[in-house]
DNA sequence: CTTCTTAGTGTATGCGCTTACATTCAAATG
DNA sequence: CATTTGAATGTAAGCGCATACACTAAGAAG
């Protein structure tokens, strides 16, 4: 591949000036359209492609937004790559269950569609990086890899951290997607779920339909706000009914299928299982599940169980799974339209936006038995 | 936010010139550590940002590489998205599976997490883009979104139409996953993985192990190599174990669970079930179980059914199902490690990888009953 | 004491584009 | 026929950075 051509190649050829050259590609209108053609037939002939760099440089801005998702794990133990051909198949009986508690991923690919989807459709380019939860203080780092070559970010909560949420958002418009840090809720923009109500929905109807009284909340991590507005629904669900939140046991799981196993293995021993489980995620409630069905315990005539999220599995699985399904697509979608609407308005105040939630209602409630 | 500080507000602030700014941040070691931190306190005084637009065009390279996906569905069927709150929870009973037969998406994202891990990891930017297959001649709109602005792409098969692939193959190295278009096989870099031969253990386990004689094929769309190199694999694994391949009937799917659903339906009562059926990929295994266990016939008793790719519900279904897993992750770290080397020597032939897959075998197979 | 190095810094140019402004020229106007 | 006007194009000035080269000062070498 020789040097590429420049603007100045084509004006070249075409016997033009870089102007015009720049005028054909921007506005096409304002030349006259023998000319237009003298210099798309250069531009082809050169094969030229426009340098993104300096048209952004020019512009002053890149047309292009960058989204952070969360950590994989532990970054810093990725290895090296080798690249060596192999073709071969061996074979492994019954393999274990490799990444099942990567819980983040599940739902986060969906988001960056959504994301993908709209950039698209609005003209810019998306650029992902994985957050830094964790190297907080590796700035330089972070400037290198992104920041420095988009319009502006969309982060989802939790991926990266504060500090560094801080230092962006000095100089560039951020977007979060499910929650802000603490405490500055009210300086970023923001899109998220109705994460209470959608709880709110499952419990009432847990009361009235199936006439659960009885019900436990398998909890995520305390530092996740999900979790937190989830459990204020179920509260609210409770009270709504006349129940007292406080008598509903919390367990508090991990947010990952194991933790609920556990949780409600030692349930199914004590004998103290609830007539409902309800789960703060999906991933919970399949590990509750596995462990039900390990146990011999019936779902739904014995425990009902619920999930939160909508990942796929909640479709597959035996019994199916009763869920509370994110939009996630719209998230995506909703997160960068909040940032194009920043962009263009630097000035205007934050922009919250709350997406409903759809309470999906299968055989692990009994809501779709006959 | 006011005008974004540049380089000469560090210089003035700093009382050094834009030169040594440049320096601190790229070359550090080559300025006297005391001016280096006042130029750094100045960074920090004014929240500099470095302009990678500015960076990339002085330095001829953006440090950025591109990845497309196949498209979702119809893009042009794709509406406004209109920002409006709602903090509601609808209610569904036993929701439809929406997209359940977006094959794509279940594997993609995969591929794209292990090009990101990749790209952290070598230092680059990685933008990510929906292919544009069926919008073959908008070339235009291509190049405002993405091309100009990396290094080089990575192009996972069938995303891109091939007259665009060609365009861009011009002036950009391009990496395909999976194949490359028909007849220019050598002419790409390519990475894939052992379709043929993951097809063919998988075959020479079901006659070895489970003395299946009568098996049939659940192909996938003809244009996809993929589908190709599997049914190799198909009639070879026959062959090794001295078994006509002729014999075993060709049933034509499009890779999606609704089509083997009908096909295996029309099986089943037609009376005309083989003892195992081999599915192109998981997701037409799924369909199929799906079909047998509505017909109460009973995997693997009287049928067995295997996969192919390795997504995650097969590790959920019912019974779980045996499949060949493709290193989706390390597809796409293949790919940013080819593309990079490939950028650093840009004249060196085509660098072709072949990754290994992994039979897994589960209990549509028994491979893994007691 | 002079000359040569070398570390540290500044000056100036160019990366490839966009665009305000200047120029040209033909058609329209009086 | 002189003048105005507007469309089409060219000229040139940045955009913000990296870096070759020039320069300075201070120590090393002679």
């Amino acid at each position: 591949m020789a040097r590429k051509p420049t603007v100045y190649d084509v004006a070249r050829e075409a016997d033009v000036s870089i102007a015009t050259v720049s005028r054909v590609l921007r506005t096409p209108e304002r030349v006259r359209p023998q000319t237009r053609q003298t210099v798309l037939n250069a531009i082809s002939l050169l094969g030229y492609l426009p340098s993104g760099s300096a048209r952004s440089l020019a512009a002053r801005k890149t047309n292009s937004i960058g989204l952070f998702l969360p950590n994989i794990d532990q970054l810093d133990q990725i290895g090296e790559f080798e690249l060596t051909s192999d073709d071969a198949a061996d074979m492994v009986i019954d393999p274990p269950q490799g990444q099942e508690d990567n819980t983040d991923s599940l739902y986060f690919d969906e988001v960056l569609r959504g994301c993908e989807l709209e950039s698209w459709r609005q003209g810019l380019s998306l650029m992902v990086s994985i957050g830094l939860r964790g190297k907080g203080d590796d700035i330089p780092q972070l400037i290198n890899s992104m920041s420095e070559k988009v319009d502006g970010l969309i982060v989802l909560a939790r991926s990266v951290p504060d500090t560094v949420l801080a230092f962006l958002r000095k100089r560039l418009p951020v977007v979060m997607i499910a929650n802000a840090p603490a405490n500055q809720e009210n300086e970023f923009d923001l899109v998220r779920v109705s994460n209470r109500k959608g709880m709110y929905v499952l419990v009432r109807h847990l009361v009235e339909e199936h006439g659960v009284t009885s019900m436990a909340y398998v909890a995520g991590t305390d530092d996740s706000p999900d979790n937190g507005k989830r459990y204020e629904g179920f509260c609210e669900g409770l009270r709504s009914e006349g129940l007292e939140p406080s008598a509903a046991p919390i367990y508090r799981g991990q947010f990952s299928q194991s933790s609920a196993y556990q949780i409600t293995g030692s349930l199914v021993r004590q004998g103290t299982l609830p007539r409902a489980l309800v789960c703060a995620n999906d991933q919970m409630a399949l590990g509750a599940l596995r462990a039900l069905s390990e146990a011999g315990v019936d779902v739904p005539g014995q425990v009902i169980v619920t999930g939160f999220d909508g990942i796929k599995e909640t479709a597959v699985s035996r019994p199916r799974l009763t869920t509370v399904r994110q939009p996630m697509v719209d998230l995506g979608r909703a997160a960068v339209s909040t940032l194009v609407k920043r962009l263009e308005d630097p000035d205007s105040p934050p922009i919250s936006t709350e997406l409903p939630v759809r309470v999906e209602l299968r055989e692990s409630c009994e809501g779709a038995m006959d």
